[in-house]
DNA sequence: AGCACGCCGACT
DNA sequence: GTCGGCGTGCTC
C-alpha cells in the first residue's frame, strides 16, 4: 500500500503530495487523515496522509517510519475542505491544514484514553491503562491493536487535552454543611464561607491567609462545594433587557420555513430590532432536540458581552464562545470542549467556522454583510463560503441574517438560489427612528463653519434637556489629519510606508496607521526648516472641540479604537449608566449596541464613505448608516440627523425611508451597467516584494501572461497602500463569469514574487 | 525549509 | 593534512 502525504514544512517548493510505502503492520491501522512520521530528505518530519493507493510511479520510495495518530486528526470533511481551500485561495496544503485544524496542531496537545466501559476492557489494556493513559508513552505501540479495537467498540474514548493548567477560570466555593471540626483554621474558614452567603473565590480565601489544604479538607468532607467559572460565565451577571422568547407571527413564519433536514441557504432579512436573534435561538433549540450541533458566526466587533450573555442564558454550558480577548490557552480550552464533544453550540468570529463538529445541524452567519468574514491574511478565505461548503456536506440549512443584505445575496434570494425570509416588523411596536438630511452647503452659505449644523445643534440641545443621550458618528478615515509645511508643501510621511503620518494631539506625536511607526510631533519642517507647520484634514479633535464649545455643561466622551483600547465593558457601562451625555465615535459605536436612552444620532459627514474606490462602497455605506441609525430610539422614539454635501444621493434617500428595496433597485441597475457583481465576479491578485523594481516587472509580466491566456484583466496598478513596512504592493484584477482555477494557478506559480488572491 | 555534498582557504 | 566556511541541489 502507498500513502500520499503532505509534509508539515510550509514551503512553496515542498507543497505537493509525496508517496510513501506503508509497512504490512501499519496497513491495518493507517487511515486517511492521520499524521505519520516520515524520513524526508535525511530528516524526520510529521506528515499528513491525504489518500491511500496501491501503486506509485516513483521508483525511490521510502517507507513510513511510524503512525502517530490512532484516530485521524483530519476527517473526510476536513480533508475535502483542505483541498477546497488550497485550490480556491491559492495557498499551500500546509496553510490550509493549519487553518482547518484551527492552528491547534502547533500547540502542545496530548491525546489521552478515557475508559468508558471498565467491564469489557481487555486484560492487556487494563494492565497498560492502570499505569499510563498517555498514548505517546512506550506502551502505546505494543498495545495498538487492542486500543484501536476498544475504540471501535466504544469501550474507550480518545480525549485531547493539553498540559496547560493556567486556563483562566475562577474557582470559588459555597457553603454546604456544618460539622464540628477539630482544626481551628478549617472551622474558621468554614464559618467565613457560611457567613458570606455567597460564593467565595479561591483568591479571597488565600488572601485571608488560609492554605489550599484547608480548602481541600473542607471539600473532602463535603462541607463546601467548588464552583468553577470560566471568564465568560461572568456574563451571567450582566443585566439583560428581558428577552422575550415567544416568537411573533412573522418570526414563527420564518422559523417554520427553515427545513432542518436539507441543505439550503436562507437569507433572513430583518430590519433593525425585528428580533433575528430570537429566530436563531428557536431554530437552535430545534436542532439541539435532534442532538445535532450548531455554529453561529458573528463579526468580531459585535461579539460583545451582551450577545454572549444572550447565548449563555439560553444555552448555558452547551455553548462555547470565542472572543478576541481570549488568550491562546483559553481559545484552546474552548476548542477542546468541542473536540471532546462537551458543547453543542459555538459562537464566534470567522475562524469559528472550522470548529471540528462532526454532526452539524445548522450554521448561522449573523450580519452577513460584514467584511470581517473575509480573512485579511493569506489564505484570504471567506467564512461565508466555508459555511456554505460545510452546510452542503452535512445537508443542513445555512442562515445568513442581516438588516442590510449584500447586493449579491439579495440578488440570489430574488433569483431563488437562496430562500428569502423577511422580518418587517419590530415586536416592541417601537417605530424606526426618523431620519433627516442636513445640507452642509447651506450651512456654509449661512456662515456656519462648525462641523455641527444649526439643526443638529438644536436637536442635541433638546435631547440634553430631556436628559437623554446623543451619539455623534464620524467616519474615521476622512478625519485623520496630517502635517504639512506651508512653505515648501512637504507632507511628513512614514519612513516605511507610502502614507502621510497622522497627527495625534493628545500624545503630541505622529503615527503611521499602517505599520504603527511613531515619532514626536515636529515644529520645524524637516525639509526647509520653516516653522510654518500646518495641520491638513479635519481632525477628530476639531469635532470634539466644536462639540465642547457648543455644549459646555455636557459630559462628552470620545470613543475610537485608540481611546478605548480593550476596555469595551468600561465604555459600555459608562453609556448604559448615563455617566455621559454625548458620545463621539467611529465605526465602533455603530455595531449592535443597545442603549435605552440614546434618542438622537448625528452623522457628521455621510459623504466620506462614498469616495472609496470599491464597487461595493454604496452597500457598505447603506449598511453602516442603517446601523448607526439603529442606535437611536430602540426603546423610546428617536431620530437621526445626517449631515451631507450631497442631498440627492440615492443611498441617503433610501436611508431616510429605511427602505432596503429602494436602495437595492437603484444599486443593481448600476451593477448591471458596469458589469459588477453579481453579474460578473472580481478577483484581486496582490503581488508584493521589498524590491520595488522586481514587483513592478513581475506585475507587468504576470498581466501579460494572464492576458495571453485570455483572462479579462484590469491593471496592473499600484495598490491603494502602495508601500507598507518597506514592502511594495501591486494589484491585478480579474473580471469573469466562470474562472479556470487550474489555469490561473499554473500561471500564478510562475511568479518570482509573493502572491495573494482575494475574491471581491 | 534544511540537510548533504562539495569545493576552497586557514590553522592545530 | 582536516576543519569549517557557505553555495547548490534535492527532497517520495
Amino acid at each position: 500500500m502507498i500513502a500520499e502525504v503532505i509534509v508539515d514544512i510550509d514551503t512553496q517548493a515542498l507543497d505537493q503530495v509525496y508517496d510513501y510505502k506503508v509497512s504490512k503492520e501499519d496497513e491495518l491501522n493507517l487511515k486517511v487523515g492521520m499524521r505519520v512520521l516520515v524520513n524526508f530528505n535525511a530528516r524526520n518530519v510529521i506528515a499528513f496522509v491525504m489518500s491511500l493507493k496501491e501503486d506509485s510511479t516513483y521508483d525511490k520510495l521510502k517507507t513510513i517510519t511510524k503512525v502517530i495518530d490512532i484516530v485521524p486528526i483530519l476527517n473526510q470533511e476536513q480533508l475535502d475542505l483542505v483541498k477546497f481551500i488550497k485550490i480556491n485561495y491559492y495557498t499551500s496544503y500546509q496553510k490550509a491544514i493549519n487553518l482547518v485544524l484551527g492552528n491547534i496542531n502547533k500547540i502542545n496537545v496530548k491525546q489521552y484514553l478515557r475508559v468508558l466501559d471498565k467491564e469489557n476492557l481487555s486484560l492487556n489494556l487494563k494492565e497498560v491503562l492502570k499505569r499510563e493513559s498517555n498514548l505517546y508513552k512506550k506502551e502505546y505501540d505494543k498495545y495498538k491493536k487492542d486500543i484501536v479495537e476498544a475504540i471501535n467498540k466504544g469501550i474507550i474514548k480518545l480525549e485531547i487535552t493539553t498540559n496547560i493548567n493556567k486556563l483562566k477560570e475562577e474557582i470559588s466555593y459555597i457553603y454546604l454543611n456544618d460539622e464540628n471540626l477539630k482544626s481551628k483554621k478549617s472551622k474558621e474558614l468554614l464559618n467565613y464561607i457560611k457567613n458570606s452567603n455567597k460564593a467565595v473565590t479561591k483568591e479571597e480565601i488565600l488572601a485571608l491567609g488560609y492554605k489550599v489544604d484547608n480548602i481541600k479538607y473542607l471539600e473532602s468532607r463535603n462541607l463546601i462545594k467548588v464552583i468553577k467559572k470560566d471568564i465568560f460565565n461572568d456574563i451571567d451577571t450582566i443585566k439583560l433587557n428581558n428577552i422575550e422568547l415567544t416568537p411573533t407571527i412573522e418570526q414563527k413564519e420564518a422559523i417554520n420555513r427553515v427545513k432542518l433536514n436539507h441543505y439550503k441557504t436562507y437569507l433572513l432579512h430583518g430590519i433593525t430590532g425585528s428580533g433575528k436573534t430570537l429566530v436563531y435561538i428557536n431554530l437552535i433549540k430545534e436542532v439541539l432536540k435532534k442532538d445535532k450541533e450548531v455554529i453561529v458566526l458573528v463579526p468580531e466587533i459585535s461579539l460583545t458581552p451582551q450577545l454572549a450573555a444572550v447565548f449563555k442564558n439560553a444555552f448555558k454550558d452547551d455553548v462555547a464562545i470565542f472572543h478576541s480577548k481570549l488568550t491562546k490557552n483559553e481559545r484552546l480550552s474552548e476548542y477542546l470542549k468541542i473536540k471532546n464533544k462537551l458543547v453543542k453550540i459555538v459562537l464566534g468570529p470567522r475562524s469559528a467556522i472550522f470548529m471540528p463538529f462532526t454532526n452539524l445541524g445548522l450554521i448561522i452567519v449573523d450580519e452577513e454583510q460584514e467584511d470581517s468574514y473575509v480573512s485579511e491574511n493569506s489564505p484570504s478565505y471567506d467564512a461565508r463560503v466555508i459555511a456554505l461548503k460545510r452546510a452542503e456536506f452535512y445537508n443542513i440549512p445555512l442562515i445568513l441574517g442581516t438588516a442590510t443584505p449584500r447586493v449579491i445575496s439579495y440578488f440570489k434570494a430574488l433569483n431563488k438560489e437562496y430562500e428569502l425570509l423577511s422580518l418587517t416588523k419590530r415586536p416592541t411596536k417601537q417605530t424606526l427612528p426618523k431620519v433627516s438630511l442636513v445640507d452642509m452647503r447651506e450651512e456654509l452659505k449661512n456662515k456656519n463653519i462648525s462641523t455641527i449644523s444649526y439643526k443638529l445643534e438644536d436637536e442635541i440641545r433638546k435631547t440634553l434637556e430631556k436628559k437623554e443621550q446623543v451619539i455623534l458618528f464620524y467616519n474615521k478615515r476622512g478625519y485623520a489629519s496630517s502635517v504639512m509645511c506651508r512653505d515648501c508643501g512637504y507632507i511628513i510621511k512614514c519612513p516605511h510606508c507610502d502614507m502621510p503620518l497622522t497627527y495625534h494631539k493628545n500624545r503630541q506625536s505622529l503615527v503611521c496607521h499602517l505599520c504603527g511607526y511613531q515619532m514626536r510631533n515636529v515644529v520645524i519642517c524637516p525639509k526647509c526648516h520653516s516653522k510654518r507647520i500646518r495641520y491638513v484634514g479635519l481632525g477628530t479633535e476639531k469635532i470634539v472641540g466644536d462639540v465642547v464649545r457648543l455644549f459646555k455643561d455636557a459630559r462628552i466622551y470620545r470613543v475610537d479604537s485608540d481611546s478605548i483600547g480593550s476596555d469595551y465593558n468600561l465604555f459600555y457601562d459608562k453609556i448604559k449608566n448615563k455617566e455621559v451625555d454625548i458620545v463621539i465615535g467611529t465605526q465602533l459605536i455603530a455595531k449592535g449596541l443597545d442603549f435605552n436612552d440614546v434618542t438622537l444620532v448625528g452623522v457628521i459627514n455621510a459623504d466620506l464613505g462614498f469616495f472609496y474606490p470599491r464597487y461595493d462602497a454604496n452597500e457598505n455605506n447603506f449598511a453602516l448608516l442603517e446601523q448607526v441609525s439603529g442606535r437611536a430610539g430602540r426603546h423610546k422614539e428617536g431620530q437621526v440627523i445626517i449631515q451631507t454635501y450631497n442631498t440627492n444621493n440615492f443611498v441617503l434617500n433610501a436611508v431616510i425611508n429605511h427602505d432596503y428595496k429602494m436602495f437595492y433597485d437603484e444599486e443593481i441597475k448600476q451593477r448591471r451597467l458596469l458589469d459588477n457583481p453579481p453579474f460578473k465576479k472580481i478577483l484581486k491578485i496582490i503581488l508584493s516584494d521589498s524590491n520595488i523594481n522586481l514587483v513592478k516587472s513581475e506585475a507587468l509580466k504576470l498581466a501579460c501572461k494572464l492576458e495571453k491566456a485570455s483572462f479579462n484583466i484590469i491593471g496592473p496598478s499600484e495598490a491603494v497602500y502602495f508601500k507598507v513596512n518597506n514592502v511594495y504592493y501591486y494589484e491585478i484584477y480579474l473580471k469573469y463569469v466562470k474562472i479556470n482555477l487550474e489555469l490561473l494557478t499554473s500561471i500564478l506559480n510562475t511568479s518570482q514574487v509573493y502572491l495573494k488572491i482575494m475574491y471581491l
